[in-house]
DNA sequence: AAAAAAT
C-alpha cells in the first residue's frame, strides 16, 4: 500500500529531530535567527561561505575538490578526467578593494541566504532522513515503464551505472530535496548520465526528458559546486561570473530548468538564476547581481548580457545543453558557437560539458563534438519502448477538411471525459498565423483554448501556459515553440493538426504527453501535403509497434528516399547511434548513411523483435 | 517555408 509523503514526513518527524546531524538552520517558521547568530560557519572565514563539506553534510570528503582551488594556488586537475592542470587567471586581481580581499563569494553576500529561502517545495515539513528512499514512496513515475530498457554507452573508460541514489555520494542537503522530490530511484538515464557526469566526464546523452532528464545533469552540476571547499570570484564591478551554463532553445523551457534547478538546489547555497529574452532585463540583472552560480539562459538574451558585460563565462566549469540537436542546428548554432567559443568561456576540456536530446542527427553529432573533450556517448531506450506508452494514430485529412475533423475529436473526447470536461489536448500547427486563426475558431464553436507561439508577448505566451496547465483553456493551440522540453502534466491528446516536415519534431511533439511513465494518445492529419514524412513516420510508427494504415504504408514505399533531412544527416532517432563509431564496419547497419543500404531499412518488420534496430526512433527527448 | 531567439 502506498504510504503518503506527509505521512512518512509526520510519523517520522519526532525521529528527524535526534537523527538529524545537519548543521544547518531547519527551514522551518518558528525557527527565527536572530542576526548575530547567522552565518557561523561564515565568521570563521570572513569572506566567504563556510566549507562547503559543512553545508553539503557529505558523509565523506572522498574525492575533495574536483578542481583547483582558486584561492590556494596550486595548479590541480581533475584526475578522473585526465584533464590538464589548469593556470586560471585572476581576473580582476587587486581591483577589489578592502577587508576580505579583492574576491568576493558570489554565493554568499554576507548573510546565509538560505534562512530567507523560499521553499520551493511549498511547505516546511523536514524529510524523512531515517528511511531514505523509501521504496514505499511514490514519486509519480511509473518506473515499471522503465524495466529492462536497453542502454548503448561508447568512449573510453564509461563509469559504471548506479542502481540508487544511495550509492552516489550527492551529499546529504542535495538528497533530502532528492526525496522531497519524492524521486525514489534514479530513473535509467539518470542511472547512467550521473556517475559518468561526477566523473568528470563529457557526455552526449540520448534521454526523456519524462524520466528526469534535468536531474540527471542538474544533480552532478549542483554537487559538483557544492564540494568546492569555496569558490572565489574575481570582483568587477556589475560583472557576475557563474560556474554553470545551461542553455535551452526556448524561454518557456529555460523557466522550467529553473525551476527544477531551484527545488534541487534548495538549502545548498547554490544559486540558480533564468535570463530569457521577453521579460523586463533589469529584474534579471537584479538576480544576477545577488549572485549566481548556475546561470540558465536562452541565448540571445544570454548574449546581449555577455556584450553588456554583466556576465563573464570565464568561471564556467559546467556547460550544459539542453535539447542539443536543436540548440546547433541551423538557427542557433552561430550564436551557441558565439556563446562557448568566441566569448571568455573556458575551452572544452578545462569546462565539463554535457549534451542532451532524444534526437541526434549524425551530422549534429559531428558539429556537437567541437565542443566536446573525450565524452562519452549514451543512449537509453530500446526499440519501441516508449512510444509503446503513447497510442499514435494517422487520419488521413484534407486540409479543408481539418477543422471540423478536430471538432470531431474534440466532441467525442468531452462526451467521454469525466463529468463533461474536456481533457488537455495540446493542437500543434505549422504556422503562428494559423495557431491564432485556430484558436480563434475553436474559441467561436465553444471550445475553450489559448495559444502560444513566438508572435505573443512574453506575458501571453506565460499566461497561455498556466491557462491550459489550470484546465482553464484545456485546448492549446502550439507552433513549435511548444514542441520539445516542457513538461505539462496531463497532457492526454497531442494533434498534430500540421505535421512537422522533419520527423525529429514529430518525435518531440508526440512526446508532450505519455510523460514520466504514463499513457497518452497523439492523432496525426496526414494528406498530401506530409509525402517526405510518411516514411520516417511509418517506419517509426512500426517500430513502436502502433499500427500502420495500409495507405500510410503505400505512401512511404512510393516517397523517394532522402525527402526527410534526417536520413540524410543521419538519424538521430533512438536508437542513437554514437556516430564516431559508424566507421565501414557498420555501413551495412547505417540507415541514416546517405549509403544504399538504407532502402533495406522499410519495410522489414522481422527485425523489430528484440533489442536495438538501428534507427528506431521513440519519444525520447 | 516556418519557427525560435535580444532590443
Amino acid at each position: 500500500m502506498r504510504t503518503s509523503w506527509a505521512d512518512s514526513v509526520a510519523n517520522s518527524a519526532s525521529e528527524i529531530a535526534v537523527a538529524d546531524n545537519n548543521p544547518l538552520p531547519r527551514p522551518t517558521r518558528s525557527t527565527y535567527v536572530p542576526p548575530h547568530l547567522r552565518n557561523r560557519t561564515a565568521s570563521e572565514a570572513p569572506t566567504l561561505s563556510g566549507p562547503v563539506t559543512d553545508r553539503a553534510g557529505f558523509s565523506s570528503a572522498a574525492g575533495g575538490s574536483q578542481w583547483p582551488r582558486w584561492g590556494g594556488g596550486s595548479g590541480g586537475n581533475k584526475p578522473e578526467s585526465g584533464r590538464p592542470a589548469q593556470g586560471y587567471g585572476y581576473p580582476g586581481a587587486g581591483r577589489g578593494g578592502g577587508g576580505g580581499g579583492g574576491w568576493n563569494n558570489n554565493r554568499s553576500g554576507g548573510w546565509d541566504r538560505r534562512e530567507r529561502e523560499v521553499n520551493p517545495f511549498g511547505d516546511d515539513e523536514e524529510v524523512d532522513t531515517e528511511h531514505p528512499f523509501n521504496e514505499q514512496e511514490n514519486s509519480g513515475i511509473n518506473f515499471d515503464a522503465y524495466e529492462d530498457i536497453p542502454v548503448e554507452t561508447s568512449g573510453d573508460n564509461v563509469p559504471p551505472p548506479v542502481n540508487t541514489f544511495a550509492e552516489i555520494d550527492l551529499g546529504e542537503v542535495l538528497n533530502q530535496n532528492i526525496r522531497r522530490c519524492k524521486y525514489v530511484k534514479p530513473t535509467p538515464v539518470q542511472r547512467h548520465a550521473i556517475p559518468i557526469a561526477l566523473g568528470g566526464r563529457d557526455l552526449m546523452a540520448c534521454a526523456q526528458t519524462g524520466s528526469g532528464k534535468t536531474a540527471a545533469f542538474c544533480f552532478p552540476i549542483i554537487s559538483g559546486i557544492m564540494r568546492e571547499q569555496y569558490v572565489q570570484r574575481p570582483r568587477v564591478a556589475r560583472t557576475v561570473y557563474p560556474l554553470a551554463l545551461i542553455l535551452s532553445p526556448t524561454r518557456e523551457l529555460s523557466c522550467q530548468i529553473h525551476d527544477e534547478a531551484k527545488k534541487f538546489s534548495y538549502q545548498t547555497g547554490v544559486k540558480v538564476v533564468v535570463a530569457y529574452g521577453g521579460a523586463p532585463i533589469n529584474q534579471q540583472l537584479r538576480e544576477l547581481e545577488r549572485g549566481v552560480d548556475i546561470l540558465v539562459a536562452t541565448p540571445g538574451r544570454l548574449v546581449d548580457l555577455l556584450e553588456r558585460a554583466r556576465v563573464s563565462l570565464q568561471m564556467i566549469r559546467y556547460l550544459a545543453l539542453d535539447e542539443a540537436d536543436r540548440m546547433l542546428d541551423m538557427g542557433f548554432e552561430p550564436q551557441i558557437r558565439k556563446i562557448v567559443e568566441q566569448m571568455d568561456m573556458p575551452t572544452r576540456g578545462v569546462r565539463q560539458t554535457m549534451l542532451f536530446s532524444a534526437t541526434f542527427p549524425r551530422e549534429i553529432q559531428r558539429l556537437a563534438s567541437d565542443f566536446l573533450s573525450n565524452y562519452i556517448f549514451l543512449a537509453v531506450g530500446r526499440v519501441g519502448s516508449s512510444t509503446d506508452l503513447i497510442v499514435q494514430r494517422v487520419e488521413f485529412v484534407q486540409e479543408t477538411d481539418k477543422r471540423s475533423h478536430l471538432m470531431d475529436l474534440l466532441h467525442a473526447q468531452r462526451e467521454n471525459g469525466i463529468h463533461g470536461k474536456q481533457a488537455l489536448t495540446l493542437v500543434f500547427v505549422e504556422t503562428k498565423k494559423g495557431a491564432d486563426a485556430l484558436e480563434h475558431w475553436l474559441c467561436m464553436n465553444g471550445f475553450p483554448a489559448t495559444t502560444i507561439h513566438g508572435d505573443r508577448t512574453q506575458q501571453e505566451r506565460e499566461m497561455a501556459l498556466r491557462s491550459f496547465k489550470s484546465g482553464k483553456t484545456p485546448i492549446l493551440v502550439a507552433t513549435d515553440v511548444a514542441a520539445r522540453g516542457l513538461d505539462i502534466p496531463h497532457v492526454a491528446h497531442v494533434v498534430n493538426f500540421d505535421l512537422p516536415n522533419d520527423i525529429d519534431d514529430y518525435v518531440h511533439r508526440i512526446g508532450r504527453t505519455g510523460r514520466a511513465g504514463k499513457s497518452g494518445l497523439a492523432t496525426a492529419f496526414f494528406n498530401e501535403g506530409n509525402l517526405s514524412l510518411s516514411r520516417p513516420l511509418a517506419e517509426l510508427m512500426q517500430e513502436a509497434n502502433q499500427e500502420v494504415p495500409a495507405w500510410l504504408t503505400r505512401y512511404a514505399s512510393r516517397a523517394p528516399y532522402g525527402g526527410n533531412k534526417n536520413r540524410r544527416s543521419g538519424g538521430g532517432r533512438f536508437g542513437g547511434r554514437d556516430f564516431r563509431r559508424e566507421g565501414s564496419f557498420s555501413r551495412n547497419l547505417d540507415y541514416y548513411g546517405g549509403g544504399n543500404s538504407s532502402t533495406a531499412a522499410y519495410g522489414v518488420p522481422g527485425n523489430y523483435g528484440g533489442g536495438y534496430a538501428p534507427g528506431v526512433t521513440s519519444a525520447w527527448d
